[in-house]
DNA sequence: GCGACAG
DNA sequence: ATCTTGTCGC
């Protein structure tokens, strides 16, 4: 079975998920200094069935831009809360496989273990390209904790079950913390110190930034010419 | 049964 | 995700 076949119902998602979940490590196997990473960032038409999918390869002692790859087309799979991945995995694969060089480790705009059955977007990502892979999102999706401090670098463990899934990160004094864990092959204390890296000027990590300007971007250019 | 619900 | 104006602030 295909993981992310175009022809899968939701409950055939949730089996595939469990099935691909198999193969997650999360072992820590990032070296002391990545060199590169890829933002990915999915932006939708109007209409939610076409889409652009961008990855930005930057490289991380300077935060900049190394080389960027866009993707566009239909997006079949309808969005439903648990299954991200199956409507945005394909896209970004596309837009990933643009890329020449490669990256040391992925940033997606999700959720990756703190997720309803542990398996969340960036986890997804992880174990498809092998590459060690994180999440860093922008709302709570029901996930429990508790408001972290207001300086940046300030966290709080994201709990479910007892379970430590991620933290709550601020990574702006002041501004409204993101939601961070880990996806496949990288550990959480490696996650924050990347993200907050990345996150020098703004809330959202660089990487993420720039594929979802980029991929608003390609949307514009396209209605542009028609 | 009802509301909540990454993007 | 996306549709949207003005507005407050650096």
């Amino acid at each position: 079975m295909e993981p992310y076949e175009t022809s899968l119902d939701v409950a055939e998602a949730v089996r595939a998920q469990s099935a691909l979940r198999d193969q997650l490590d999360l072992t820590n196997s990032l070296g002391t200094a990545p060199e590169f990473v890829a933002g990915l960032d999915v932006s939708y038409e109007v209409d939610s069935r076409y889409a652009a999918a961008a990855a930005v390869l930057i490289e991380l002692r300077t935060l900049e831009v190394r080389e960027t790859a866009i993707a566009y087309g239909e997006v079949t799979f309808p969005y439903v809360p648990g299954l991200l991945a199956f409507r945005e995995v394909p896209i970004l694969r596309e837009a990933l496989g643009k890329l020449a060089g490669r990256p040391d480790v992925l940033v997606c705009d999700g959720y990756g273990i703190a997720h309803p059955r542990r398996f969340g977007l960036a986890c997804h990502i992880g174990v498809v390209t092998g590459l060690p892979s994180f999440g860093v999102a922008k709302s709570p999706f029901g996930m429990q904790f508790v408001d972290p401090g207001s300086q940046r670098g300030d966290w709080s463990p994201i709990v479910d079950d007892g379970e430590v899934l991620g933290r709550v990160l601020r990574t702006q004094a002041g501004i409204k913390p993101v939601f961070l864990s880990v996806g496949h092959r990288v550990g959480l204390d490696q996650a924050t110190e990347l993200t907050l890296k990345m996150s020098r000027e703004f809330r959202l990590p660089e990487a993420i930034r720039k594929a979802d300007f980029l991929s608003r971007e390609e949307l514009r250019r396209r209605r542009r010419a028609g």
